[in-house]
DNA sequence: TGTACATCAGTGAACGCGCGTTCACTGATGTAC
DNA sequence: TGTACATCAGTGAACGCGCGTTCACTGATGTAC
């Protein structure tokens, strides 16, 4: 809602939305650039105003799951802090919560198939992301006794890996795949104990 | 290569075979009915004498996956044997190599879209591959105190998560997403880190 | 304030394309006598 | 063995469809004087 007097308002991102309902509903294939322009109110020659085309338009709602994701996980990061296993452990439940609250984001950053590379500000943005989570994984690891800690890179990448498939598999309805149990507590439960497995937490305090 | 004769010889395989490739090339929703039948050597509508349609085709892929899951699961849990962490370790591990040499299959079993509850088969044969890492995680339970043990499903659903994210963000050359180690290390490690959370193995034999 | 002009967001028609699916058909294969 | 017939896997043409993209255009908005 920037300028609101053209002839649409804000054409550019009412596009990108109605793109990530659509790849939200049905998948990053089944998005079709006529259908967001329809549901903008718009023919579909109006986007190549704003876009390149179909692709250009699904990575800039890429760009933008990003710069939210990071934003999330930065704030939870900063929210545990001083203690960096609270710091850690708030960063990996702003990771569902994002997936959750913002699936088509979600879905355009993960699994459009998109290139990370594809742009410098999608790079860009896209290592941001990553960095948060990095950072978190670094402050905690300075916990482990330095000769038998893995590297942080390592154990941030098992955490991402963990989390990003308790989303795919259990956190969104996968069809006709039902969870066993709700995806907060499968990836609380399974950071846990992936935390007390590096000593990080003692063996009896079971949360 | 059942009858070798008749016009094609095996065309119903081929057409499969040929889904395979084009999903493991272009992903589910870019594989297209006509192109397998093109790969196969076939007018389009010859497939309709063995599928009932695109989707058809795909479950069917998807089946036998699930077989050759899980057969290779199945194998490793027993070439464990009668260790129930060798068992575990060996079906995990299985899971990253089933996905790696059968990147079609998986990519139709996880990623296509289709419902497992599809038809009666793909439910049975899906149901059986679950069963077997559950079955592992089951028999591995017994070794931890039961006043602390987590249930089986939850634990298993805990390293299938993981493998998946694995396989979904490093193992499968993500566009522009370089993994920072070997998919295998990464996958062995998280779950040794996870074992020894849940007390399995001793703090010090780091895998 | 009013007028002439430049800008440019969105239109609408058209394009070529490949898709999934249908249908009547053909002709090789298998079978009965 | 030879002939007449039934089967049915694969053909080829056709269908209607929605796609992404292009293009010359129009007409509302903003601006210079």
């Amino acid at each position: 809602m920037t300028k609101r007097g053209y002839h649409h308002g804000n054409l550019r991102q009412a596009l990108i939305d109605a793109a990530l309902d659509l790849i939200e509903a049905k998948g990053p294939t089944g998005f079709t650039l006529s259908e967001a322009a329809k549901q903008a109110g718009v023919t579909p020659a109006a986007v190549y105003r704003h876009f390149e085309g179909r692709e250009d338009l699904i990575a800039e709602a890429a760009i933008q799951g990003y710069d939210i994701f990071a934003d999330l996980m930065e704030y939870a990061y900063q929210s545990g802090q001083p203690s960096a296993l609270a710091a850690f452990e708030a960063t990996g439940r702003a990771y569902l919560a994002f997936a959750r609250k913002y699936p088509g984001h979600y879905i355009a950053m993960f699994e459009s198939g998109i290139s990370v590379n594809r742009t410098p500000k999608l790079s860009a943005v896209s290592a941001r992301a990553s960095q948060v989570l990095e950072k978190a994984a670094t402050d905690l690891s300075q916990h482990i006794p330095a000769d038998k800690r893995p590297p942080a890179a390592m154990f941030s990448a098992h955490i991402w890996a963990l989390s990003h498939g308790v989303v795919e598999l259990f956190a969104r309805n996968s069809p006709g795949r039902a969870s066993p149990f709700p995806a907060d507590d499968l990836l609380e439960s399974g950071i846990g104990i992936y935390l007390r497995g590096l000593g990080l937490i003692g063996p009896d305090d079971c949360s």
